[in-house]
DNA sequence: GGGTAATAGTTCAACATTAAACTATATGGG
DNA sequence: CCCATATAGTTTAATGTTGAACTATTACCC
């Protein structure tokens, strides 16, 4: 009913490109997701296990970092993760305020053996765009995440 | 401690992308959220009053799929916002089982008020990419997310 | 027309997420 | 050593989010 917005050039081309962004990242994440359900995990505590098996143990703090939530949060995914026996989690001894969490036998079999089903989907995903294409989007979603923190 | 999980080229590829994906998507978000706060509202709220600012009045199975959240999701927000008296619904008469959500004027102001800002963040966030780049981007995105739905 | 399927929206329970206050440990300068 | 500061993690309250079951309305079709 309204007039609609109308901005510069210049905004319309970086909201434009905002949104088709979103849009895609969820697109992706959509198509994986049903995946992650079907093995009793949510998209956090997948993505914990991920960044375990590719990086090795980790610090909670770290955590947070690579999969993009507070580390308020990640108490409590590690937490029902543990319960579900699939990372352990002790004290580091050079400082206490650190946590070690890491794989069990139970944790890396089921992230190993989810995994190459989970790269095929976003493969699949990708093959709209060509090899090139997949490296300039690369390039320029880094560049993007760079530049904040 | 484990070995690296070590994919295909191929996988490697899209894996690289996707992460990147994710990561600028969450960075630019991330730098429009402390507005939307302040604003006092959370960004599912401020996505339903920009798509009623841009697009006009919409029922809710459309901002569902506008702010990608699910129309159980949209029934609490649009409640909440109804209750800031930022927005009303009223069913339509065509056929009663749609409702028509619209802004108020107390919404418009809102929204509209907040949205120059809003817009010269994310412009901020996307100076780091050319004009070209942002409209590759942009052809990118747009062709991973019309692959699914 | 009446029954069936489809669609829009709501409700509900389970769970996720955040921000802020908090505890515990470590660091560094006086 | 002690105090201030910083950092890692936890707790808590408020809220968001989802998926599934549900109601209400409409469309279709025999």
């Amino acid at each position: 009913m309204g007039p609609r917005y109308r901005g510069t050039k210049t905004e319309v081309r970086a909201l434009a490109a905002f949104v088709a962004l979103q849009r895609a990242a969820e697109s992706v994440m959509g198509a994986t997701q049903e995946e992650i359900v079907r093995a009793g995990l949510t998209q956090s505590q997948f993505g914990v296990l991920e960044a375990l098996l590719h990086l090795g143990p980790l610090c909670a703090k770290d955590l947070a970092r690579k999969i993009l939530r507070t580390k308020g949060n990640l108490t409590l995914v590690i937490e029902n993760l543990e319960k579900g026996g699939l990372v352990e989690r002790t004290a580091r001894d050079e400082d206490r305020r650190f946590l070690t969490v890491a794989l069990t036998k139970k944790g890396r079999r089921l992230v190993a053996g989810m995994f190459p089903r989970h790269a095929g989907t976003i493969v699949k995903a990708f093959r709209v765009l060509t090899a090139d294409e997949q490296e300039e989007l690369r390039r320029l979603c880094r560049k993007l995440g760079k530049a904040q923190g």
